[in-house]
DNA sequence: CGGTAAGTTGAATCTAGTCAAGAAACGTGG
DNA sequence: CCACGTTTCTTGACTAGATTCAACTTACCG
C-alpha cells in the first residue's frame, strides 16, 4: 500500500491532508466515485464497494480564485456547478483566458507534470467543485485497477479540447472564432440539459476576447455582425441562437466543421429535446426581461 | 489479471496484437521501461525486474504517416529519433499543424478519450518511434502501481505544451510567434544535446505558418525582419540564433516570457555547454556549407 | 542542365487593433 | 424609488499588421 504511493509521497502528496480534511468549507454532501464518473460523462463499471470512497466538495464564490498559477499541485478539480475561467497571468500584467470550465469539466491537470499549477482558476459565479486529491486517486487505482483509464480519458479529452482551441485560433477570423465559441457553449449547455438556443453569457466581452485572441471591441463587433446576419440575437449577455447552421457556415463556408467543436462525442444526456430542456432554469437560462424585449 | 484489463478489452485493446507482434518493421532493439522513462525525461524509480518488459520500435520514412486522424486508437508513440508533424486535416482540404514532436515527445494521446486519433502524424524525416500499446501500459501499471503517474505526467506535460501554444496564438503577433517558435526549437534541441544556437529547420515555411496561424509569406517576412534586426541569421532552412535575449524581447518588450515557452522545466541533459553540444551532429546540425557562407 | 519545389520580396487589400465617445446596465446609498 | 458613479457594452474613424497576388530567386533532384 505504501509502496503504491511512494511516488506521490515523493511529490509531497502523502504529507498533505486529504479528503474531507482538506476542504476549506465543509459541505454535507460528499461524492462517490460513481457520482464522479457520471459528472464526467464517462460510463464506468464501478464496483459497488467503491461507493464508500467519497470526494469532498468546495464552494467558490464569484470572483474568488480556486487555485493560483504557481501554487503547489495537490488536487484535481471537477466542476459540479457554476462556471470558471482559467487564466495565464503573463506577468507583465495582461492575462490570457485559456478556458471556461463548466459542470463536468476538469481543472488543475496542468499541474501534474511539474508539480505546480500553471494557470489560475477564477470562479465567474458561485460555483461548486469536487476535490480529487491525486493521492486519493492513486490509492483508488491501486485497489481497483480498471479505474486507471478514467484519468487517462479525462486528460486526453482536455488535450483534444485545447487542440481544438489552437485550431480555432490558428485558422479562423474574428467572426468565425466568436461563432465557434457560441456553438461550443451551446453544445455544452445542451449536454447539461439547458437550452441550446438561448442562454446568458457568464463572462464579459473582455474575457471572451482574451479567450479568443481578440480585443473586446472586436468581439462586440463580431456579435453585432452575427446579429445583423440573422444568425443570432444578442442583447448584452443574453444570446439567442436563431440559425445554428448559419453559424456553422460562418466557421467554414463549406460547412466543414472539423472533428467537432463540440466537447463530448454525443453524450447521453439531454435527449429530451429543447422544449423540456428550456424549462431547466439556471444562471445560464435567459431572464424573461430580455425575452419580451426581443419580441418587441 | 483479466479483471485489470477488462476496460481496455471493452475498447478492443485486448483483441489487438501487442508488443513486437504489432511492429510493421521489426527492429532488433526493443526498449525497456527504464529506457522509456529516460527518453521522456521523467526520472523514475523503476524496479529492476521491470527491465524485462520491452517496447517495440517502428521506423517511419520521410513523408510517411504514422497514424491517420480517425484511425482506431491502440497505442501511444514516443519519438526516439527524427521529427514529425501532427496535423488536423480540416476536411475542406486545408490542414493545420498542431505540433512538431521530436525525440522524447509523445504522440497519439489525443486518441485515448474517444478511441480514435484526432490528428495525423507525418514524419518529416526518417524517424523512429517507440510503440507503447495502452494495454501493455495498463498491464504494467497493474504489476507496478508506481508507474501509474508516468502517463499522467506525460499527458499533463502535453497539455501544458498545447496551452502554451494557445497563448502564443492568442497574444503574439507574427514576429513574436516566429521568435517563440525559434526559441522553443532552440531549447528543445539544446535539451537533446544539440546546439541551441545553430540548427536546420526540418519543416517548410508553409508548415511553420500553419503551425503558427500565419501564411508562409508572413513567416518568411518575419524571419527576414528578425534577421535584419540582428537577432538571428537565416538562410533558407539554416538558422543561427545570434541574440537569444533580443528574440525574447520580441516576444515581450518587457522581457516577460510566461511560465516558459521551453518544453521541460530544465531537464538534466545538456549541461555541458554549447561547445561540446555543437559537436553532436545530426540532421538538425547545420551543414558547413552555409556556415562559411554566413562568415562571408 | 532543366524542371520543380521552396523561399523571398513588393504592392495592394483587407482585417483586426487602437483611440475615443457615447449608451446601457448595475450597484450603492440617499 | 431615484440619483449617482462605475462597469460593461456598442459604435465610429483611423491605423497597424497580416493576407493576397504576383514576380522573381534560390535550392534540389533527377
Amino acid at each position: 500500500m505504501t509502496a503504491a504511493l511512494s511516488y506521490y509521497d515523493a511529490l509531497d502528496f502523502g504529507s498533505m491532508d486529504q479528503g474531507t480534511a482538506s476542504t476549506q468549507e465543509h459541505e454535507g454532501a460528499n461524492l462517490s466515485v460513481r457520482d464522479l464518473t457520471r459528472l464526467l460523462h464517462i460510463d464506468y463499471p464501478v464496483e459497488a464497494w467503491l461507493a464508500r470512497t467519497a470526494f469532498a466538495l468546495r464552494r467558490v464564490r464569484e470572483g474568488e480564485a480556486l487555485v493560483h498559477a504557481g501554487d503547489k499541485f495537490h488536487s484535481l478539480y471537477v466542476v459540479r456547478s457554476g462556471c470558471f475561467k482559467t487564466v495565464y497571468t503573463d506577468f507583465s500584467g495582461s492575462e490570457q483566458v485559456l478556458g471556461f470550465p463548466m459542470c463536468g469539466d476538469l481543472m488543475g491537470a496542468d499541474g501534474i507534470d511539474c508539480g505546480h499549477y500553471s494557470s489560475t482558476a477564477v470562479s465567474l459565479d458561485t460555483s461548486e467543485v469536487v476535490i480529487v486529491p491525486l493521492a486519493s486517486l492513486a490509492r483508488l487505482v491501486y485497489e481497483c485497477p480498471s479505474l486507471e483509464a478514467l484519468l487517462y480519458r479525462v486528460l486526453s479529452r482536455e488535450l483534444v479540447r485545447v487542440q481544438n482551441m489552437a485550431w480555432t485560433l490558428g485558422t479562423l477570423g474574428a467572426e468565425g472564432r466568436v461563432a465557434a465559441f457560441l456553438l461550443n457553449l451551446s453544445a455544452r449547455l445542451g449536454a447539461l440539459g439547458y437550452s441550446r438556443s438561448s442562454f446568458n453569457l457568464r463572462m464579459t466581452r473582455q474575457e471572451i476576447g482574451s479567450y479568443l485572441g481578440l480585443k473586446l471591441e472586436t468581439v462586440s463587433r463580431a456579435l453585432s455582425a452575427l446579429n445583423g446576419a440573422g444568425c443570432i440575437q444578442v442583447h448584452q449577455r443574453s444570446i439567442d441562437i436563431v440559425d445554428a447552421d448559419a453559424l456553422r457556415g460562418v466557421i467554414d463556408p463549406a460547412a466543414a466543421v472539423p472533428a467537432s467543436i463540440a466537447p463530448h462525442p454525443a453524450p447521453t444526456a439531454a435527449r429530451s429535446g429543447d422544449r423540456a430542456a428550456r424549462n431547466a432554469r439556471s444562471r445560464f437560462a435567459s431572464g424573461s426581461a430580455w425575452r419580451q424585449f426581443a419580441a418587441a
